[in-house]
DNA sequence: CCTCTGCTGAGAGGA
């Protein structure tokens, strides 16, 4: 076997094996394992004692733990563990679910969802931890934490989803308060608290025994709350509701207590003491190993204040640490690779218990999984039955399909940004390549700044700070996770860098560290992990059997013809006319066009925005009538900056609206219509949200955002998508449930959805859902009038992609040239340059200035024009960066360089377009130049100028470049046959450059 | 051979 590039493996302690083979035998499996890059040498690992049944295959990454004797592991009965693919941390709860069902749990990391009956017991949580923090558990503290969760405003929100009254939340809250006070007056603030009698067990040295001891433990502090453990020790992570501090006295001793620290779990619902309540336990204690190294936890029920010590034994642990394994398999497989093609695997059994599966928040999806099985028994039969009965055949293709789509951009996503496990980068490698800060020292108080934001203040200490802070990669606003530097506490909080200098970083973290005082810390980037939640949920939510998803299944799924009403004065309401005609005076024909199939439409409309035809300012005025005419209106994007961008327009014509999203994006002249800041007006009552939910006509987010509250009960009369070209299926289906109808806006000739696997792409991946429903033309406008680019320019595109169907939207836009005051100057120098120096004849220079070449391709600069009128484009990152090395100089600064992905829906007076290839030789040629898209948004970016370089003979090779410049040849736009950069020294090429300029 | 935007999360309980 060959080992991939992003695997890394590790010896000692924390070690990471590769399995080269796997043998097995009656009652044991042996693992021929290795830990360096070359696979040799090798060791060996014996499994037995049910340790064998472990799902692992040739080509895992295993965790040991235990004893080795020259090069041999043993993992059996009573030692050794063995963790399967060790840095996919998989949380506590997930695999405390998977006692009652494995197929539950593996469904719950692909797909969230879940009841939503829990609101109280979160609540009544953070009361708890609110009076640990406060180190304060009298009745006027807890009620005043009660009342303030009451009134907090991620609580209003989930009282608005589930639609109970604060009063109602205010009474079950209330219930609880006496019992903790109690709790804390028996077990904390007495002077003689009482003790939990712990029986610890000992491992023994004799075989198969173990000691048992009684202990009495005590609590002394409540330390922390909500502690965040990543432990890719154990392959494990989780969330600490409490910390406790305890006192523990053994047996037969007379010595002085000792002092430990033990994880505590709080449960609000019935008394149960259940395997899954006491599993939950043990995981913590195993994942705080290395903080804390607990024996035990503690287990707390508020609704009695009675508490139970959970004491695990070696098989404890085994057991959970092999339901963790097999989980882990389960994810790590998801597909499976046949010959060519790539087909889901099959996940664990169905259990089929009426008692379990009754309520089990993941029916519809494990029966959706399992539609395809050949021969269901009567039991599987029946269930997929009744929960995938209102199915056709076509809807079950198109869910498995997608499944299978997104899973499988899921693995290559995960595999390509390896970054996520900060735990096996070391320090010096992270610093080299900029995402990570080391050697840092807390300093200074920490400061609240406001409920979950505290304000930390490092010192930069090590052997040379100074030479990492220069290039080091992360820069203010940038999302960061603080770890020490030993790699015990790793992940302890997450936050926002605020300032980076030679000598000391801040930032504001989601956690006080201050507890951690003589702590190294490292700060690494958190690039975030997006995985395909949001996706599979959608589809997920497609197959409900419910009207909104029906009535989507059939527009999307079974492609059903759109339809339309015949009169205008049906919709219109007559006081709404006149203001509607007065906002259609400034539209030309086509934008009228759209604007009148959106009102007649019963279920969509597709309008096609050519480059430069004003989609912007189309779906702006979309909005504005919509609006007048009493509709409500839901609008939304891919980007952010998309969505700010039709807001900013929105509010020139003073339109109501409410932005929902994240501050941290959005543009900051929109932030006065965030939800957060007009909540700070005074948003106090369940019916001061829900008025704030239904104020406006019109609520604008991003696809994405799609799981806020209002979304679980408002609906609107219309969803506006922009970009939706660029978007993937199943995203672009999230909004769409909240409407009844929809408008999606794009060009399908520009870029498609990214995707990053070839299998998914190859299978369709980047077929966007404004794509899908083009092939029902009566639903599409198009609008082909542009006011961006000239004549010349604007013929590229039409020979390229629109057949000529694009159009100048005035005489003014169609003549327009570049003007180039300083132009006369330039040219004089320019030709006694040529004349001094014959050797470089800079005529072809010369020519291509001219503003009456409205488009040249040079094969293989500016005069008086600003820079910021300017735009660099290349297709590579690389090139990019050599580009912009070259314009360093202030002459150039506002002058931008950037992809063509990047400059997708904008323009530039003059685009000077890079395609400089250096490979000339055979081989595969690159992906991206041979999308046409790509290529038709790069040469639609200018309105006055495009200047193109590259070599020709190279580009040829790719078919969209070969079809431009045969037009380009044809219409004799193309001026020199030689690579311009050879034509002159470097040195003269940079100041002939500022020249220009 | 390479283009990149989305986003808190683990857990909150009840048959």
């Amino acid at each position: 076997s060959k080992l991939p590039d992003h695997v890394i493996l590790s010896g000692g302690p924390n070690n990471r094996y590769w399995v080269v083979d796997v043998e097995d035998g009656p009652g044991y499996k042996k693992l021929i394992i290795s830990c360096s890059r070359t696979l040799h040498p090798t060791e060996t690992c014996l499994l037995k004692d049910g340790w064998e049944t472990t799902p692992v295959r040739r080509g895992d990454v295993v965790h040991l733990e235990g004893r080795s004797d020259a090069g041999t592991w043993l993992v059996e009965r009573d030692q050794g563990f063995l963790v399967l693919q060790p840095d996919s941390l998989i949380s506590g709860t997930s695999i405390s679910n998977s006692i009652r069902c494995m197929r539950r749990a593996v469904l719950g990391e692909i797909f969230d969802g879940g009841s939503k009956q829990m609101l109280n017991g979160t609540m009544v949580h953070e009361v708890f931890q609110g009076a640990a923090k406060a180190k304060d558990f009298s009745s006027e503290k807890l009620f005043k934490l009660a009342d303030e969760a009451l009134h907090s405003p991620r609580y209003l929100g989930d009282m608005y989803t589930l639609g109970v009254s604060q009063e109602e939340m205010k009474q079950e809250l209330l219930d609880y308060l006496p019992s903790l006070e109690n709790w804390a007056s028996e077990y904390l603030s007495s002077s003689k608290p009482k003790s939990i009698g712990l029986k610890i067990l000992n491992p023994s040295r004799a075989p198969g025994g173990c000691q048992e001891s009684n202990a009495v433990v005590t609590v002394t502090d409540l330390t922390d709350i909500e502690e965040n453990v990543w432990s890719p020790r154990f392959g494990l992570k989780g969330k600490i509701d409490v910390t406790a501090q305890v006192q523990i006295q053994r047996p037969r001793t007379s010595r002085s207590p000792e002092e430990k620290t033990f994880p505590l779990e709080l449960k609000t619902g019935r008394e149960s003491n259940s395997i899954e309540h006491r599993s939950q336990v043990i995981l913590y204690t195993l994942m705080s190993m290395e903080r804390y190294n607990p024996e035990a936890g503690l287990l707390l029920y508020l609704k009695t204040g009675s508490m139970h010590p959970v004491a695990p034994s070696h098989m404890d642990r085994r057991e959970l640490l092999k339901l963790r394994n097999t989980l882990a398999h389960h994810l790590h497989n998801s597909v499976e690779k046949g010959a060519d093609l790539s087909n889901l695997q099959r996940l664990p059994d169905i259990l089929t218990s009426r008692q379990t599966c009754q309520y089990c928040p993941q029916k519809l999806n494990c029966a959706l999984y399992e539609s395809f099985t050949l021969y269901p028994s009567d039991d599987v039969r029946d269930f997929l039955q009744q929960e995938c009965g209102h199915l056709a055949q076509q809807h079950l293709n198109y869910f498995s399909h997608w499944l299978l789509l997104c899973i499988l951009e899921a693995v290559t996503m995960e595999t390509k940004n390896s970054r996520k496990h900060i735990w096996l980068q070391s320090i010096e490698s992270s610093e080299k390549n900029g995402s990570c800060v080391g050697n840092l020292q807390l300093k200074d108080a920490v400061a609240a700044q406001a409920e979950d934001v505290f304000l930390h203040r490092f010192q930069r200490t090590g052997s040379a700070p100074s030479q990492s802070a220069t290039n080091c990669g992360l820069t203010n606003g940038d999302r960061i996770v603080v770890s020490d530097q030993d790699g015990r506490l790793v992940g302890l909080a997450t936050g926002y860098l605020c300032e980076v200098d030679k000598t000391s970083v801040s930032c504001t973290l989601s956690r006080d560290l201050s507890k951690f005082r003589d702590v190294l810390f490292r700060l690494d980037a958190d690039e975030g992990v997006v995985g395909m939640s949001t996706h599979l949920t959608n589809l997920s939510r497609l197959m409900e059997n419910c009207q909104d998803s029906e009535r989507l299944r059939k527009l999307i799924v079974d492609l059903r013809p759109p339809e339309f009403i015949f009169n205008l004065s049906s919709v219109l309401p007559r006081d709404a006319k006149e203001t509607v005609a007065d906002i259609l005076k400034g539209l030309n024909k086509p934008q009228k066009q759209a604007m009148k199939k959106v009102l007649l439409s019963k279920d969509y409309t597709l309008i096609v925005g050519m480059p430069g035809t004003g989609k912007t300012t189309t779906i702006c005025t979309l909005v504005r009538i919509l609006q007048a005419c009493g509709f409500s209106v839901l609008l939304t994007s891919y980007t952010h900056s998309a969505v700010d961008n039709i807001l900013l327009k929105l509010k020139r014509f003073r339109v109501g609206f409410l932005r929902l999203g994240q501050g941290q994006k959005i543009h900051p002249d929109i932030l006065p219509y965030t939800e957060e800041n007009v909540r700070k007006k005074g948003v106090h009552t369940l019916l001061d949200l829900e008025q704030l939910y239904n104020k406006e006509l019109v609520v604008a987010t991003t696809c994405m955002g799609i799981k806020h509250p209002i979304f679980t009960r408002r609906r609107f009369d219309y969803c506006i998508v922009d970009e939706a070209s660029q978007i993937s299926q199943p995203i672009c289906l999230g909004p769409l449930f909240y409407a009844h109808r929809f408008v999606l806006v794009g060009d399908h000739q520009q870029l498609p959805p990214i995707v990053q696997n070839k299998e998914a792409r190859s299978l369709g991946m980047d077929e966007s859902l404004f794509k899908r429903l083009e092939v029902h033309g009566e639903a599409v406008v198009q609008l082909n009038v542009q006011y961006r680019m000239n004549r010349q320019i604007m013929s590229l595109s039409n020979s390229l992609m629109y057949d000529g169907r694009l159009e100048c939207g005035s005489e003014r836009t169609a003549a327009a040239l570049l003007t180039l005051p300083s132009l006369a100057s330039v040219q004089s120098e320019l030709r006694s340059h040529s004349e001094t120096h014959p050797q470089h004849d800079l005529s072809w220079v010369q020519f291509t200035l001219l503003p009456s070449n409205p488009v040249c391709f040079l094969d293989c600069s500016l005069a008086g024009c600003r820079p910021s009128d300017v735009g660099v484009i290349a297709p590579y990152r690389q090139q990019l960066k050599t580009i912009q090395a070259l314009l360093q100089s202030p002459t150039f600064s506002g002058l931008e360089v950037n992809t063509v992905d990047k400059y997708q829906g904008r323009d530039k007076s003059l685009i000077v377009l890079s395609f400089v290839r250096s490979n000339t030789e055979e081989g595969h040629l690159g992906e991206l130049l041979k999308d046409w898209r790509r290529l038709n948004v790069a040469i639609t970016r200018a309105k006055h100028k495009l200047l193109m370089v590259g070599s020709a003979v190279t580009l040829r090779r790719f078919p969209p470049v070969e079809k431009l410049l045969d037009h380009l040849q044809q219409e004799d736009m193309i001026s020199f046959k030689k690579n311009w950069l050879d034509l002159l020294p470097p040195a003269a090429h940079r100041s002939l450059s500022s020249m220009f300029l």
